[in-house]
DNA sequence: AAAAACTATATTGTATACAATATATATTAT
DNA sequence: ATAATATATATTGTATACAATATAGTTTTT
């Protein structure tokens, strides 16, 4: 495997996402470019660039003159989000399964084999929301449709940091793993009605999970 | 109406999507940093800024070391962008009629007027494209969905290109018109189906004309 | 004391200068 | 002559320095 080399933006791209992603930056807390810069030994060209970046993923909010934060959804744009995943996502699910690979469908198998294994263990949000990703993208490769691709990536990255909160603090998304077996049963029969339909309910049965989980931490904290 | 300071970063995308968008900038062709640092009069650090933004909306590719330029969409990609803005435009119009205000209806009506009389007078692409623009987000201003319809108003970006471009070359979008018009008459009557279908029609046979000017184009060039 | 005006300070925005990488040109080896 | 290597040039990436703006604190005014 090739070494890749990259450019310090992309390197703080990729390290202030995580921290978002992991909680490790708390939503709403000013990120100030010159003590980023600082910590993570680069100027403050590459960090106002990646916040930038990062803007256009939606993780942070980045006003003129004012400063850049990372972004919290409250319960109604939770909401929005995951219900705008299951459209469109369903939509991709339909137009990929029309013309999907077997090796696609074994290489989905196998991820979800990891997956079921990496609940259990240290480190599992990280991994796990890893696996995730990378089972959803192998059911949708069949669609051949670049940009709703991308834009379900970005969603989901967005969407990944309240799954992997409600992984950590309330052990995880309970039905995820029967209902993705039973999503990739479907694929593999071609059942594309009800693999579409199963797909739609697990988004949503999960957003139901993270907003009740908002909506108790919220009356602790009031 | 107060006046009010941007920075130069936000001046340049400002300018350059007009560029983009209105073609003075081809597609494909390299975007220099020093040389449009240089006719715009500022330093190169808010032009990659500028870039960097662009990119996030798709207008423009920024490759590390390579540079940037001007996205061009192929055929393959039309389709999909239109289809996505079929079936996300859809489910908005759909959630907006519920509770659209007589008021907003009655906005949209105004900007229809406006849009028939702008059609044959000169500078008609740029100012279409905008009330265009401002007559579907009215219609979506019911569904208080603030996600959706950002990444509605960022598609939006991406096509109106190929709509100013078919405006310009091939006399517009020879249905829009009475389109607009049916569409309209739906809202009113709340009839939501009939309103989601004739959107998603109209979305749908503005692609089928762009995407069969884009053909014929190619044909001459080869 | 409350509001307004004026500092001082912190922070962001941008220009300049230099470093790193890629591309084009010239040189050498086969 | 062609391919490979080396050099020069163009272009991008990033650090530093300075300018502009916003915020907090102070003083002045009413």
């Amino acid at each position: 495997m090739a070494i890749e080399y990259k450019t310090r933006t992309q390197l703080v791209v990729e390290i202030l996402r995580e921290k978002i992603l992991s909680g490790e930056i708390v939503a709403g807390q000013p990120l100030r470019q010159a003590a980023l810069a600082e910590e993570l030994n680069v100027s403050r060209i590459p960090v106002r660039e990646a916040l930038l970046q990062l803007e256009a993923e939606g993780l942070v909010s980045f006003e003129p003159h004012k400063g850049a934060s990372a972004t919290e959804l409250n319960l109604d744009q939770v909401d929005e989000l995951f219900e705008l995943r299951a459209m469109i996502e369903g939509d991709l699910l339909a137009a990929s399964l029309v013309d999907i690979t077997d090796e696609a469908l074994a290489q989905a198998t196998e991820i979800l084999a990891k997956l079921d294994s990496a609940l259990g263990k240290e480190n599992a949000a990280n991994t796990w929301s890893e696996l995730n990703s990378a089972f959803h993208n192998c059911l949708y490769s069949g669609a051949n449709r670049p940009q709703t691709t991308d834009l379900v990536n970005i969603l989901n990255k967005n969407a990944d940091r309240y799954i992997r909160m409600h992984l950590l603090w309330a052990g995880g998304i309970s039905k995820a793993g029967p209902e993705h077996a039973e999503l990739l049963a479907f694929c593999q029969s071609r059942e594309i009605d009800k693999a579409v339909a199963k797909l739609k309910q697990h988004i949503l049965s999960s957003r139901d999970e993270i907003k009740a989980f908002l909506q108790q931490r919220e009356q602790l904290n009031s």
